[in-house]
DNA sequence: AATTAACATAGCATTATGCTATATTATTTG
DNA sequence: CAAATAATATAGCATAATGCTATGTTAATT
């Protein structure tokens, strides 16, 4: 004897409305389903669920009690149903992003600010790591899409990519270093300066030593390393120390804390770019959100570009 | 898009069990019929519910939040299941009594007593009327049952009638009463004390005219009348007033408040009894309202005919 | 008594659901 | 890495549930 949730949901349609052909109404059915459904299931229970042979309809205790479980389960499935269809739309649910921390930090949190700004009921939850790993991640499924800089030939072929900024770095120091009021630069005069670097196995740390080695400065002094790029700005802003980061990162940050020096360093190779692993199987939320990052990003890596000209580049 | 509520309770019962082989056999239902309907949801969703090539199946975002919703309609289907039964089996609901007030307070209501110890989850509710309008309210189905003195023969055929009790008054006085030590009485040793009445359209009043014109008193004297019953107890105990109720309300009295005077008087015409209108339509708890009191006032009426042949019989 | 508005029933078409048998497939084991 | 295992997916078929329209009944109203 198993009553189906459906017919309570109908029961407590019928009780509200007052009556079967206005219940049918409101649930878009015919009068003779409804009065079916409730014809059987007086008979399964044995108990009438309306007083017979009275015209305003009126329920029974039990239809009462029956009725008012049948509410709960009509808002818990309209409940479900705007569930569905906010997911399916896209404007609910969940992205778990990862990506190198420096970019992360530096770039993409600002523009996770405007994407919860215009979805609000969309969760991000982020986490931080190298290429290797999250394309390691992305195949576990532990993490959505990634943002991380990558030689465009490196990517695996399973892996979905989009690059959203040219990678271009720069030299940083804090706004008030000795070198940031020079209009121009000889190479000599940061051999002095020591250096902050990221961890060994980082893009950055990389592109540091290359960078140097360019140069042709292969002996340098490391005076700190291993802070995130909150730690790392306030040591750059507060000390001589000089860093290499990407211009966006730079460009991103407010005023007066960190400026770039109008030194011409190569481009590393890598780009930085988004990826996924199956983005048919992507939820709405999740596509939504890869769509933003690249959208948003094809108007800041014009704006990027632009800045450096002037300030680096001197154009 | 409609979303059955059924198939939210099936994934969660999916979701809970860990996979669909054990939330089938939970359900006790074929896994096939589990995955069908999964896939049938897939598609009308337009979103997949479980991360598809993974074997210990593993719920989609989505998926967990409409499981949620699933378990919410589960709990509340299994209450409306448990409500149903414990209402068909008689143990749940609400039994609508009315009477007349006399016996209400002075039988009924002790009997009520015993009937919500034996079963605590029915509830009653009691009002009071005269045989006229309780007959007009069972027909209404205002009430489902009254418990009224009636001629057996006076009862409208479309009325059920089940005799309780047998008609038997007597003069009660309080304890402390100047007659009430006596073991035998004159009538003229009534006739100098004062009478307190019901409300004119009563029974009890009419048996009262009746049992003084017997007598030969035609012109009493009322000194109270239009309390209930506890207000006449209080009455009867701390004055010298007389009056007339059934032997079965001074029987239930605690002792050393009421007696019942040694002096023979007629039977009212009238037996206690209970009426209902249609007693195939009540609800179980009705009818085992209904059964208990006939049950218990079987027992009672022995009991109270045997104690009235000692205390004003004398035999 | 006639009218009206609602509920009940009948009949039929369609969909949903149930099952068993069997094919696929992800994971574990040897 | 192949074999074994255990789970899910699919196919096919029978049955139950549900939908509708048309129509019969009935309680309330005029």
């Amino acid at each position: 004897m198993l009553i189906d949730p459906k017919h309570l949901h109908i029961l407590s349609a019928i009780v509200d409305a007052g009556g079967m052909s206005q219940g049918a109404r409101n649930l878009g059915k015919s009068q003779p389903s409804l009065s079916r459904i409730v014809a059987d299931l007086e008979a399964r229970l044995g108990e009438s669920l309306f007083e017979k042979g009275r015209r305003p309809l009126q329920p029974t205790e039990l239809c009462t009690r029956l009725a008012s479980e049948g509410r709960v389960i009509a808002r818990a499935t309209q409940q479900a149903q705007d569930i569905a269809s906010q997911f399916i739309s896209g404007h609910a649910g969940s992205v778990r992003v990862a990506g190198t921390p420096i970019f992360m930090d530096g770039v993409i949190s600002t523009i996770i600010a405007g994407f919860q700004d215009e979805f609000p009921e969309l969760r991000v939850d982020q986490s931080y790591g190298y290429a290797e790993e999250l394309i390691e991640a992305l195949r576990a499924g532990t993490v959505d899409t990634c943002v991380c800089p990558m030689e465009p030939g490196d990517v695996p072929d399973d892996i979905g990519f989009q690059r959203i900024l040219k990678g271009r770095n720069v030299i940083a120091c804090g706004s008030a270093h000795p070198l940031a009021r020079k209009k121009s630069l000889r190479l000599e005069e940061i051999s002095e300066f020591p250096w902050i670097t990221q961890p060994a196995g980082s893009p950055l740390y990389q592109d540091l030593r290359d960078v140097l080695d360019s140069i042709g400065i292969s002996d340098f002094k490391v005076s700190y390393s291993g802070g995130t790029l909150s730690s790392i700005i306030n040591v750059l802003a507060g000390s001589k120390a000089l860093t290499v980061l990407p211009f966006s990162v730079v460009y991103m940050q407010p005023k007066n804390t960190i400026v770039a020096l109008p030194i011409r360093i190569e481009h590393p190779k890598r780009e930085l770019g988004m990826l996924w692993n199956d983005m048919e199987s992507q939820s709405p939320a999740k596509r939504r959100f890869i769509r933003y990052m690249t959208k948003r990003f094809a108007g800041i890596s014009q704006a990027v570009a632009e800045r450096q000209r002037q300030e680096i580049w001197r154009e």
